[in-house]
DNA sequence: ATAGTTTCCGTAAACGTTTACGGTCGTCGC
DNA sequence: GCGACGACCGTAAACGTTTACGGAAACTAT
């Protein structure tokens, strides 16, 4: 099955009129329309992206773009995955679809971004890992491309945003330590511009600052969002003459390498220093068991979803969001602080 | 800048010779060229997908299907972006763009398919997740879309593909094992209907039996691909009254939560019960460390888009590979058997 | 100077859709 | 029996490119 024009050929009918059946137009015999959609289906037809698109100036997709390549990867595996399903539960209601736009490690992210929304490959953009000052807001916005930015930057255009409540986190973490007793507390900032570094960390100092308890510089570790990373940073905790008696951390991935290094070093999680991270498939299985904060990808993703059609002129009626939302995370307590 | 016309326009020159220019055309003087192409630059000027691709009948993207969802994951996804790297790093040169078709937990994985290609979204395909009887492979070739998969299936259309040596990981395995005096041995099998469980699973029976050794059927596992799923196996094994004295799995997910859970029962990975799997990013901090595969998922990535060029028309005479590639793995020596 | 050749560029047709517009019927109210 | 109206459908114009074709210069060779 070629194109539109075949499928009319065999039906006797004017692709006009197909294109109505097809699209659920109103000005269309029933009879006629289910004419055209058996057809369809036994045919196997499906309208060309490319010429629907062409003249409907919209394109139905929904790009999610992230960056590839094996070292970068701020959040965790299944991180995306799940939040992915949770965006296409909302899309796949409006027919529309999600792919993933996918920029190389060799590649300049704003430069790439620029390229692919120059070329109206998707209709709008949900926009991750986002910098502190991230060019990719300016861009969009000036290209008045709908989106939505999974974190926030102080590049801010007015555009919606769904972060997580770093800062709560913080909140909760300093105070859970400091209660605790703790007053030698070391955070580990994930390296790159990545603004939620910058949240939590400042957060972690004023909190801690509240308590009377000096954020010292020392006690800042920069480390890869990697399983390399946190066994960096424990090789590096463990080296030093006198150690901090608590450690927090904004990511994921971290945790696993940090556990290691330290163990190996004889310093035991939760005994000789306090942990606090995140949670994800991977840390439920560490002994003694993380406490750490959690959340639904999955909701997080359906916010995304909605939170993107709401800027988008043909839903705004159907979705309402608020424009900005800091996403709660839950305190799992553990064996580690 | 709206489109080819407005830049034309901009610079008294048809739009003809505009194309012409930007398209690398050799019928163009080179310093109508030049001015062309400083005007596109600084205008941002990018030609529009739809009404390039509907003319030329070609998109210039390739798509990487894969299903989203918490659950299915055969792979993690830094095993993705890994070999999402070292796919762009080839298709790079040849302007061509990949983006991750995202096929929602919630749809038939056919249907997606079959949907995505009839409407010419992407020039050509790469496949992952294969199962024993794919009909994916069977749509593609009907639709003449070039394509490769990562992974073999029965459904065989004489497509390339690339597959990690499953087979030479459980001769090696089992070679291991039983040199070890190993006589008890388990295997793990990811849930689903992933062909490399047929292939690794039979592999290893048939190994076993050469050296008169049974693989006897209640010591084969059904596991979800998640460490969950590893975790559960590691119960069941734990509350069996005579136990497998190892275990061989393909997963790499699986070990985390199979340490754990093998751990919380007493059993100590390495000494009480021997593990051979795969290595990935989180298993290299497991201890005792494990004895495990390995493989370049960059490299991976350059064999699928090598493969997958050699199938296109345009790109034929640039790549020829081998239509079937079994991907080596290296076995890195551990302390868990 | 003329014919032939090369270099460059403009024109217009095509790609596959969607949709505004108008036309043809049949129906209804009077 | 006539006008108005509604239901349905066909026609054709757009959408933004690329590219085959032809033509106008400029140059080369005679």
């Amino acid at each position: 099955m070629k194109g539109i024009r075949q499928l009319a050929d065999h039906l006797d009918i004017s692709i006009g009129t197909v294109s109505r059946a097809l699209n659920g137009k109103a000005d269309v015999n029933p009879q006629t329309r289910q004419r055209v959609l058996e057809a369809a289906e036994k045919l196997g037809y499906v309208a060309n992206q490319s010429g629907r698109s062409l003249r409907k100036g919209s394109t139905g997709v929904i790009g999610f773009m992230m960056q590839t390549g094996p070292e970068i990867t701020a959040q965790g595996d299944t991180f995306f995955m799940s939040v992915f399903d949770g965006v296409q539960t909302v899309l796949a209601r409006h027919d529309l679809d999600l792919v993933a736009l996918l920029c190389s490690s060799s590649e300049d992210p704003d430069a790439y971004l620029q390229r692919t929304v120059a070329r109206g490959f998707a209709d709008a953009i949900i926009l991750s890992a986002t910098r502190r000052n991230d060019a990719r807001f300016e861009l969009l916005d000036r290209h008045k491309i709908p989106f939505i930015s999974l974190g926030r930057s102080l590049t801010d255009v007015g555009q919606p945003w769904i972060d997580l409540d770093f800062e709560g986190m913080a909140d909760a973490a300093m105070e859970r330590l400091a209660h605790a007793g703790h007053r030698e507390i070391s955070v580990i900032w994930p390296h790159g511009d990545l603004n939620l570094g910058y949240l939590f960390v400042e957060r972690c100092r004023s909190v801690l600052d509240a308590h009377g308890i000096l954020l010292r510089e020392e006690n800042i570790f920069r480390a890869k969002p990697s399983e390399s990373g946190g066994y960096a940073v424990a090789k590096e905790i463990a080296a030093r003459p006198s150690r901090p008696s608590a450690i927090a951390l904004v990511n994921e991935t971290l945790v696993t390498g940090l556990y290691k290094g330290l163990e190996e070093s004889g310093i035991r999680p939760g005994k000789d220093i306090a942990i606090v991270g995140r949670h994800s498939p991977h840390t439920q299985f560490l002994s003694p068991t993380l406490t750490g904060f959690s959340l639904s990808l999955h909701d997080l993703g359906v916010g995304l979803a909605e939170g993107l059609l709401s800027t988008m002129p043909a839903y705004q009626d159907v979705y309402a969001s608020p424009h900005h939302r800091v996403w709660p995370m839950s305190l799992i307590e553990g064996g580690s602080g």
